[in-house]
DNA sequence: TATTGTTATACTCTATAACTATA
DNA sequence: TATAGTTATAGAGTATAACAATA
């Protein structure tokens, strides 16, 4: 099989062309695709993430994280609450701006998304989904 | 749809570790995988490519070419030739090294891959393939 | 004029190690 | 002793601009 046939190769590309899309369609906002991903997913939860929730979710490390947090907060998009549970951790809530803004760039995003996977039907954009959450191993394989 | 089922989320993802993967099967070659991969494209040719035909190839911009090129003529691995039909090309070719070192490399790195994609049939591989070619806009799309 | 390869530069992403404060 | 967050650093990947040689 040829290289080009490669499904490592196909994935980097193909991940290369819809995070470059993604940042394009954020960057009026000042955002970029991990930063948005941090703001989408504490918008999404009720209590707020601690940082590392955040990192095993997007399968970061937490260093990094820190860094996407402090970019979001000097955005003002986001604030770090202490944990009424345990000192050590923050938890990570979005501000009012950092809803609006979520919700605004979250609907840009995703139309550039599907600009980008234009080629293909609303069951093929399910399948594709399904075969990447296998591939990293979040759903049960197939026995 | 939560942002984790996102599909250039999980795309992103699967790719980070598809690249892992094969980098940590290249490493005691001294490779990673976008060396490796001009190095593979170099082997399929027969005449050899300018660094023009493998940019596009990879989707790389010229600059990042000569370097990898670079990476590996340091190696040993491939050589410059001039073009006998136009003096600004340059062919890159595999030294007879290089052609080993693809081989015995290219089963490791394809092993490799093989183990990340275990949960997924051949024939949901197939579709995968497929599916990625789509996205990067290799194949036409259905009508 | 346009193209091939090249150099230079800056920024982003990735990967580790070590430190602090809490548990 | 282990965990959450943080700082620091180095290397790899990405993106542009500009240049020389050649077409």
């Amino acid at each position: 099989m040829p290289f080009v046939d490669n499904i490592g190769f196909l994935m980097s590309r193909a991940s290369g062309q819809l995070v470059r899309a993604t940042n394009a369609a954020l960057a009026e906002d000042g955002l970029r695709v991990r930063q948005y991903s941090v703001l989408a997913l504490v918008c999404e939860s009720d209590a707020g993430l601690s940082q590392r929730d955040l990192a095993e979710v997007l399968a970061l490390d937490p260093s990094q994280v820190v860094a996407l947090v402090d970019d979001l907060h000097r955005a003002g998009l986001v604030e770090r609450r202490p944990s009424p549970a345990d000192r050590r951790t923050k938890l990570v809530v979005p501000t009012e701006r950092g809803r609006g803004v979520a919700v605004r760039v979250g609907e840009r995003a995703d139309a550039r998304l599907a600009d980008q996977l234009g080629a293909l039907s609303d069951s093929e954009r399910d399948t594709l989904r399904a075969l990447l959450s296998r591939v990293i191993g979040l759903d049960v394989p197939a026995v």
